[in-house]
DNA sequence: CCGTATTGATACGGTGGCGTATTAATACGC
DNA sequence: GCGTATTAATACGCCACCGTATCAATACGG
């Protein structure tokens, strides 16, 4: 009951599944769990969807819509290339939205099924593809950007992971200045 | 039958199961299918482990062994410090071991398992360690060194993903310049 | 406030994997 | 070579989950 009502939609099942998949993968989608957990029986989600696949199908879909093109419009809005840098670092770095990492990273362990393996290439191209325009306005020319952007997404990636699985995490201040220092272009 | 015998192991087990982990993550390390590949039926399975929970946590161990301390002693004993930065970034970056990185991607997946994140957490520190401690060599002060570390081996983390998810990986030389130029402090 | 469409409950069969006997085959020290 | 210990096969009960069928309850437009 995601929405005001009583009753559940579509929607709230794609939710729920995405909640399943950043804790257990593609595996924790189960029907008959997922349905205890929304507090309903697995009958009513035969009402939604014809089966399982095209439950993971849609919370798939969900996620790139969230994490592709659409949830970067609020960096790609930021006019000045080295604050739009910053800006993606350190959101990053603090990992400003706790959920969707946590669906990124999971999704790795499940990347050899064509639908992740899409899903997830979606949202990294959008994301390169806004790093590399970001390097190339700062100056560089387009195949440096395009380098350089793959090795600061990818540390981007790389510091998510850290974060998630490295309990002492280190002060964010301090990554954020080091990150910054490294893939500001000189 | 990874050695000579016609009879399997308890290291055959843990192998198959590495090799499950890497296209499937611990959900695939699954008893009677691995019998199946390995040409066996469980209930040879059940003579060498008690159950499927000891495989895994075998598994873990032997990949642990092989990647933390023991897997980089080929590299800790590079004694210049740059040539050593160099050849850690470009064996990431080349991904010279294919099955390695699988498996720890995949165990992202897991990464809410205990006994999953203990073994990361193990492998990430001692990496971290040795990177930390090149950097110090190369003369930066102890707590840059660290925080460099993090954010070198975080890249170094995020292209191994890249390179799994992305098939069309861009020619390893121009990453390997690109993330030694951004990582060999200047 | 009624009737239909939507949502949910219940019950069933099927499948795949875990774990446990129990029994057969093989290796290997002596 | 013999006998014991190790490795493998077979067969069984069990549980969790998928998917289907059928029936009950509720929402909501008219």
């Amino acid at each position: 009951m995601v929405n005001g009502s009583t009753r559940l939609s579509a929607q709230d099942w794609a939710l729920a599944a995405l909640k399943a998949i950043a804790d257990g993968g593609l595996a924790a989608v189960a029907v008959e769990p997922l349905a205890r957990t929304l507090g309903v029986t697995k009958g009513s989600f035969y009402a939604h969807y014809r089966n399982r696949d095209e439950l993971i199908a849609a919370a798939l879909a969900e996620w790139v819509r969230s994490h592709g093109e659409g949830g970067l419009a609020e960096f790609a809005a930021i006019a000045d290339p080295a604050q739009r840098l910053r800006e993606l670092l350190t959101a990053v770095v603090q990992a400003v939205q706790p959920l969707a990492p946590s669906v990124h990273l999971s999704l790795l362990g499940d990347r050899n099924d064509p639908r992740v393996s899409d899903a997830v290439r979606q949202v990294n191209r959008a994301r390169l593809e806004l790093l590399a325009r970001t390097y190339r306005e700062l100056g560089l020319p387009p195949d440096r950007a395009e380098s350089r952007a793959r090795v600061a997404y990818a540390a981007i990636l790389g510091l998510l992971h850290l974060a998630q699985t490295d309990p002492d995490a280190p002060h964010s201040a301090v990554l954020t200045d080091e990150a910054t220092a490294v893939f500001l272009p000189s």
